[in-house]
DNA sequence: CCAAGCTGATTAATCGTTTAATCAAACATA
DNA sequence: TATGTTTGATTAAACGATTAATCAGCTTGG
């Protein structure tokens, strides 16, 4: 019955108390001068009327939507869910809608979309960029979520730092053979976790690299990345640089028939979803997003507020803040090496010591 | 320097030929009556001058923000990345925006999103609702993403069939003791999986549900599942009901050293991004999401329009369309019984036969 | 030749909020 | 008392698009 009630305006508060429109925008905004009285009378009135302000007339006279876009160019992204998640909780509590723009990827289509967000008039965006890529300066306000090697307005978890503490972890336990798994060499991030690991390593240990898309060139992409020959060439971990490849790891051990962790740890990034219901669950790094979305929103916001401020056109702040600390999830997936184990399943034992 | 440009006005194109406003709108709208010639003029003014709509000004005037709500109870189901892309590009090319809503699994954080949804004056909102729960009727129109078992404005997969085809997979495969795994009792979605996976694999067959919520209360979250006994039992597949189970059934097994596909076969539902990377790769059900959203924005967007049409309120007309067919995609974690194979890892060969 | 109808355009009001400008009254200062 | 200043409120003009109402010309029909 009263759900399709046209919510009550400004003007009707006025009326029903007789004052003017103006006096009630003043009151509920606490901006020109009214008397308290008044103000808490308006105010009650708006209550009791349920007033709800008008997006669309507030965003018509101001200039401002309060709303924010979220552009995920590569939303296959696992991560997707949760950044999605923090953002919008964070923006919300900042009084910001958030606006997707997707675009599977390629460029013409995130421009697109980015363009859409535009001429909707977002107030800013908040991107997580696709590796490598740079954000052409659209005249509007962003935010970038990605490594903290990135130029510009940027925010993000420390991958380097999580890279030393799982390097730290794994060579706590014994590692000193260590494979690197990572995808490609034009990802900032990866490139810091890989850099974090061998410095958390230390200089003893004897790390190699694994670029999955290079090797997946010449042999298909999904192929078997040999884990078992490295596995009886005395490679005693694997640490992956995002927990897909840890999983994939993972399953071509156990695969292979060899045992996860006594005969070979293996280890990821960023803690999604299935890495702790994986048997064995896996040791990873937890990334805080609500603190980075904060973040993000925050400086997003600043900028905004800054840029109508000041009718000139410095857009983009380059403000770029310590990286959010990551934190380690240990997991059954990571355990010492097999030789100062007591006992273990002992029938695959061919490394060289 | 032409980034921070204000995007030229209607009005501005109207004094630059010398015609009035409401002509300019008019011709760029189609509507009112307007000379071809004059209309082409404007047409070619508006594009020379860059003009961009003022979604505040329309939306103001109109009441309408040709913008949707996507709310998604439980954003942390791996299935959102999908979803939403899928969602953002069928309302993208309908003109719709797409504003987020999440909550956390909490009832009120929902209420609260949709109500901050209302409040922006979103068009409609289409809803993925959490396992069981039933959308209050606000006064806005709503599209449902669910099981087709749910009453309502719904679209969504035929997961009966696709049950039923995952079914027919198996037993053709010569499996005759099939473990189905799911998880709540709750959820449409899960049991009409279950009803058509027994359908499918005929009543010859011998099955049983293991509900993975129900053991969890007793034995702890992310509790071992006791697979490689109901291998020893005689079972010879294990049909999850979406593929989170699915990875921790497999990764169970090889664990527990058991070979997939060779002893044990292993599959899924919903063609997650791992399924296609682990070791070995996992037979699912993909579904058509580029469709279904298709289809609940198309919904959306009728009932949006005909509410408008008509002042009156019936807002959710209850239109039920047949489910999206799934397709199949056989990978390597289902294969042939063991009996049936001539040679194979003999070692853990415990089965009753 | 006049009423009626059609065409192609204009006028002006409207959506709901914000805000600069104005104003009346009260109060303080000289 | 005349002059400023402060306070608390009002007026009215935007913001940019849509749209009902109106209007000036022209064409037609009887």
């Amino acid at each position: 019955m009263s759900v399709g009630r046209t919510p009550a305006t400004m003007t009707e508060i006025a009326a029903a108390l007789g004052v003017s429109s103006a006096t009630v925008s003043n009151a509920l905004s606490g901006k020109g001068r009214v008397s308290a009285e008044l103000s808490a009378k308006i105010r009650q009135a708006a209550d009791e009327l349920g007033y709800v302000p008008s997006h669309a007339a507030r965003a018509l006279r101001t200039g401002r939507t309060a709303v924010i876009g979220l552009v995920l160019p590569d939303i296959s992204n696992p991560l997707f869910p949760q950044i999605a998640q923090a953002i919008e909780q964070a923006a919300a509590s900042a009084g910001f809608g958030v606006l997707i723009a997707d675009s599977r990827g390629e460029i013409a289509q995130q421009t697109a979309a980015i363009g859409r967000l535009v001429e909707r008039g977002v107030d800013g965006m908040i991107v997580v960029p696709r590796r490598g890529s740079r954000i052409a300066d659209i005249g509007t306000p962003v935010a970038i979520i990605d490594s903290p090697s990135t130029p510009g307005n940027t925010v993000s978890s420390d991958h380097w730092d999580g890279g030393v503490q799982m390097g730290r972890h794994l060579a706590s336990l014994g590692h000193q053979k260590v494979l690197l798994i990572a995808n490609s060499r034009q990802s900032n991030v990866q490139n810091d976790r890989v850099g974090g690991l061998e410095a958390g390593l230390g200089s003893d240990a004897c790390c190699e690299t694994l670029w999955v898309e290079e090797m997946e060139v010449s042999q298909g992409a999904g192929c078997a990345l040999g884990l078992a020959a490295r596995v009886a060439d005395g490679y005693t971990a694997f640490a992956a640089v995002y927990d897909l490849l840890a999983l994939r790891a993972l399953t071509e051990l156990q695969r292979d028939g060899i045992d996860v962790p006594l005969q070979a740890s293996v280890s990821g990034f960023d803690d999604l979803v299935w890495s702790s219901v994986v048997m064995p669950p896996i040791t990873t790094l937890r990334q805080d997003l609500a603190v980075i979305a904060e973040r993000a929103v925050q400086a997003l916001g600043d900028v905004i507020a800054e840029r109508d401020a000041a009718t000139g056109e410095p857009v983009s702040a380059e403000r770029n803040g310590a990286g959010v600390p990551m934190t380690l999830v240990i997991r059954q997936s990571t355990g010492p090496t097999m030789h100062s184990v007591v006992a273990g399943a002992a029938h695959a034992r061919r490394d060289g010591r």
